[in-house]
RNA sequence: GCGGACGUGGUGGAAUUGGUAUACACAGCAGACUUAAAAUCUGCCGCCGAUAAGGCAUACGGGUUCAAGUCCCGUCGUCCGCACCA
């Protein structure tokens, strides 16, 4: 490394410099800086060389499978990606020296926008865009040192992977999971594309700026309802995931239990129709009912909208409004009284009035409801705003019923009814078991008036993408036959080369040739389906790929049973409801093709928080990058300044790293400037994992100054201890303490690990570093001490292995360990060190800690009780009198209660 | 609006799940070494109090308990998710 190479652009680099510089310089190995450049790249080609992290599917051990999210390829690795590999790379070396046979594999989810977004903007092919960042980022992954099996490596966008994928979409097809069916979308006429609704901004594509159109297109489905209600029931199984994301996917299936009742038209709606269908979870509160809600989508409401251009602007409005559950929460509720109005289904002689309402979904149940105000917030603003009766029906325990009335917050609690017939006194559940018998048996026409009912509020998976990087959705359309599956063995559909983005739309669409093909029945001329999938289908199943990547189908269903569920898969909470859903849909459906025999896909799962950085602004209110900031300390207080010209700065809060408030640290620079280790030591200290993690500049140095503390200390213990001294029969109190210490951490360390509570394990190992530092800075150090620390220093080195590896392996080489620490096995724990003769318990009295009391192990609690008082400070506060109550907990306390 | 999580020193956090509150680290202060700085080492570091004794402290107010950061009720605050879920 040259001078020339580090002395560059910030202040932090050229005092790595002199540190460098210095180390050349010093004498001993024991002064000597740890050069992590070196060591670094070392120890990675010897593992490289020694093939340690090639993973075989025939390996005898107990299979442990650990995975983080596969990065998609954007160009640089960022600290999000760091941190979840650094985390997922500790528990593959743990379980690896636990003896387990550790499958921890890397890929890329290469398709998506982004490629297709670079190939507009700069003229560069999505495919090289996407290779090109693969490069990149897999030279930046490895210099982390991580223990991936490379030679499992795949994208997404390989042909091979996607030929696979588009044999599982067929056999789908084939069992019945895939539809086919029209949809709305929404549609920039500009672009001439389909939008997700991030790109709409105010109603606007985010390109364009063109007004984006509400599309009808027909596009392919995978039928994920079908297992709704499995999905759901299986949550329960999931005891390893987070509750956190259990409860979102819980809410996200949304199953909900209710009765669909039959509304007849006091006089036939202008469309023929002749009763409303509704949807309810709450039919005890019938008798509440004041006026009926149809969605502006309602066939009904679009039958009336085309006679009534007042309506239809209102259902027009009605679209242009937002589509997320909090913008209409918080909207005006607004409704049309269409002049329809219904009859009561327990009381002919009540007539309901008919609206159609903003804030009624058509994709939920029958996409019409009845309200009752009383007990719903929405029902009760809307009764509010157009002057419908509010009729309590539901009593809350000690309200009276002759006072009790609705003001601005509906109840929606638990009660007894009232008001209401012959369910008066009945609970809520009793009164929607003796509704939804009565209307059971009460018909309309020749049907029953009511029908149980369950509904979801998950939806089918809509994965057409009228896009260009994507795997083709395999399929061809034939005029005379219809739509039919491109057979097998003439897959993959392969995405064309020569194709531009000069003009909107999608390439594979207007590609001269690439569509058109024989139909494979008549052989006429047919046309290929244009559509890709969403890249959401690429990522629900490489996890079962890793596990045979090569194979000509989709799964060696041995290998996959062999090696799923995942053990322990690492990633954002960002994908907490979708990926992790569909993926638990994909591996349903990959049993029910036979490619798979597990049901869940991942019995694991952690979800990692984020890395956040301060933020900076300069005086015109640009935002500014932390490496073009210098942080000063003025009247104790923390300053900004810009480097160039030492302007000032002003410090932001502290958010997520990101682009845009350029926030971001290069992970590239910190490993170049400290060491893989250190960012890693650093990643995994101080905050806990489920936690963001605040990235400092004193925080990364306080990680590279252990990191060169613990090299200092083991070349120091090497030189003082240089042979393994042969294990001695008896040891004094100082050595024993010392094998205490190294012993109780690392089950400790152990057990943080298993819990991946690694800031813990962390703590722990600060503290023994401090031992052991004390002890070998002694002048003369007897030879059970020697032995103590020699064994203390070896632990140590080998229980940090998995979070630094490089530095673990280059201690383990100074102290003459034998092979390689990689490879090696996790340290015994020899429990008797844990156990000790005395044992010193806290002694509270009346709650509060006064004393301890030192008692032998096998002490009853009447010896410990008699040890206790006798102590000084509790004869002094007894004052003679005998103690109201002594409590011995074993191990942990006494109370003395006066 | 609905649902959820969280609140401990100047800062990140720990507390064996009801049993010594503040481990460990960062920052800060003082000292040693040095011509000096850096690095390194030693000590101090919740608040009040005098350096003591002692008292008070885990957002705030109650409660349960021999014992509460931990459990229960209420209040306040912060953060996250959301597809109008009838």
């Amino acid at each position: 490394m040259t001078g020339a190479a580090i002395s560059g652009d910030s202040p932090r680099k050229a005092i790595l410099f002199e540190r460098t510089r210095k180390s050349g310089t010093a004498k001993s190995m024991a002064t000597e800086r740890y050069n992590a450049r070196e060591a670094e790249a070392r120890w990675q080609k010897v593992w490289d060389e020694n093939q340690v992290f090639v993973t075989r599917n025939d390996d005898p051990q107990p299979k442990y499978y650990v995975l983080e999210m596969f990065p998609y390829p954007s160009g640089r690795i960022h600290m999000g990606h760091v941190r979840n590999y650094t985390m997922g790379d500790v528990v593959a070396r743990y379980k690896r020296a636990r003896g387990f046979n550790v499958l921890h594999p890397m890929g890329w989810d290469a398709f998506g926008m982004p490629a297709e977004n670079a190939a507009m903007q700069n003229k560069v092919h999505p495919k090289d865009w996407t290779y090109e960042n693969i490069a990149t980022m897999r030279g930046q992954l490895k210099i982390m040192g991580l223990s991936l099996d490379w030679s499992r490596e795949f994208a997404t966008c390989d042909p091979e992977y996607y030929a696979q994928q588009q044999r599982l979409f067929l056999d789908f097809l084939e069992a019945g999971l895939v539809d086919r069916r029209k949809s709305k979308v929404n549609w920039d006429p500009v672009d001439m594309t389909v939008l997700a609704n991030e790109q709409v901004i105010d109603g606007r594509g985010w390109r364009s700026g063109a007004v984006v159109e509400q599309r009808e297109l027909t596009q392919w489905f995978l039928r994920i309802t079908d297992y709704a209600e499995e999905l759901l029931e299986a949550i329960d199984t999931l005891d390893r995931w987070p509750d956190k994301v259990r409860l979102m996917q819980r809410n996200w299936i949304g199953r909900s239990e209710g009765l669909r009742v039959t509304f007849e038209f006091v006089t036939p709606a202008p469309s023929g129709e002749t009763t409303l269908e509704i949807f309810t979870t709450r039919p005890d509160t019938l008798y509440g009912a004041s006026f009926m809600g149809l969605s502006p989508d309602h066939p009904i409401s679009q039958a009336l909208a085309e006679k009534d251009p007042e309506l239809a602007a209102f259902i027009e409005e009605c679209h242009h409004l937002g589509t997320s559950e909090e913008a209409i929460e918080k909207a005006e509720k607004r409704g049309f009284d269409t002049g329809l109005k219904v009859k009561h289904p327990l009381d002919e002689t009540v007539e309901l009035p008919v609206y159609v309402a903003n804030f009624i979904l058509m994709g939920y149940g029958t996409g019409a409801i009845f309200a009752c105000p009383a007990h719903d917030q929405r029902d009760l603003d809307f009764a509010r705003k157009y002057g419908l009766p509010v009729k309590p029906v539901v009593l809350p325990k000690d309200a009276d019923p002759a006072t009790f009335e609705i003001g601005d917050e509906a109840y929606t609690g638990d009660g007894t009814i009232f008001n209401s017939d012959f369910m008066d006194g009945m609970s809520v559940p009793d009164a929607k078991e003796a509704i939804a018998k009565r209307l059971e048996s009460q018909t309309v026409g020749n049907n029953p008036q009511g029908v149980r009912e369950i509904n979801f509020r998950l939806r089918d998976w809509g994965i057409s993408r009228q896009r260009y990087w994507g795997c083709p959705i395999p399929v061809i359309h034939c005029e005379t036959c219809g739509t039919l599956p491109v057979p097998k063995d003439s897959l993959p559909v392969k995405l064309p080369d020569d194709i531009n983005f000069d003009k909107p739309g999608n390439p594979l669409d207007r590609h001269p040739t690439w569509k058109h093909v024989a139909c494979p029945k008549c052989g006429k001329d047919a046309t290929r389906e244009t559509d890709t999938m969403d890249t959401f289908v690429d990522s629900s199943w490489y996890f079962a790929r890793f596990t045979d990547p090569r194979n000509s189908e989709p799964t060696d269903k041995e290998a996959a049973d062999a090696w799923l569920p995942v053990d322990q898969y690492i990633g954002g909470i960002e994908h907490a409801i979708l990926h992790l859903l569909y993926s638990r849909f994909f591996a349903r459906a990959m049993k029910k093709t036979g490619h798979l025999g597990v049901t869940e896909p991942f019995k694991g799962l952690f979800t990692q928080g984020m890395v956040t950085h301060e933020t900076y602004k300069g005086a015109d209110g640009a935002w500014i990058s932390p490496a073009e900031v210098r942080l000063e300390e003025r009247d104790g207080k923390r300053h900004a300044v810009l480097e160039i010209d030492g302007s000032a700065v002003t410090i932001g809060p502290i958010e997520k790293m990101s682009k845009s408030k350029k926030n971001t640290v290069d992970p590239t620079d910190i490993i170049e400037t400290y060491g893989a280790d250190t960012a890693r030591w650093f990643m995994l200290s101080d905050s806990p994992p489920e936690r963001d993690v605040e990235w400092t500049e004193d925080g990364v140095q306080g990680a590279w100054r252990f990191v060169q503390r613990v090299w200092r200390m083991t070349g120091e213990i090497a030189e003082k201890m240089p042979v393994a001294i042969t294990k001695l029969a008896d040891f004094g109190d100082t050595a024993m303490e010392i094998r205490r210490a190294t012993h109780k951490t690392l089950k400790a360390v152990s057990d943080d690990i298993e819990k991946l509570a690694f800031n813990r394990a962390v703590a722990r190992l600060y503290e023994l570093v401090n031992t052991l530092t004390k002890a070998q800075q002694r002048q003369d150090v007897p030879v059970d001490m020697a032995y103590a620390i020699r064994e203390g220093a070896e632990y140590l080195v080998r229980m940090m292995a998995p979070m630094t590896p490089h530095l673990a392996e280059s201690c383990w080489e100074a102290l003459g360990g034998e092979g390689l620490l990689s490879t090696s096995g996790w340290p015994e724990v020899d429990e008797s060190l844990l156990v000790e003769d005395t044992i010193t318990l806290p002694v509270q009295v009346n709650g509060k800690k006064r004393a301890d009391v030192t008692v032998s192990r096998e002490a009853s609690k009447e010896e410990i009780e008699a040890a206790t008082l006798s102590l000084d400070a509790v004869s002094r506060l007894l004052d003679g009198k005998p103690p109201r109550k002594v409590i011995v907990v074993p191990a942990r306390i006494v109370n003395v209660v006066i």
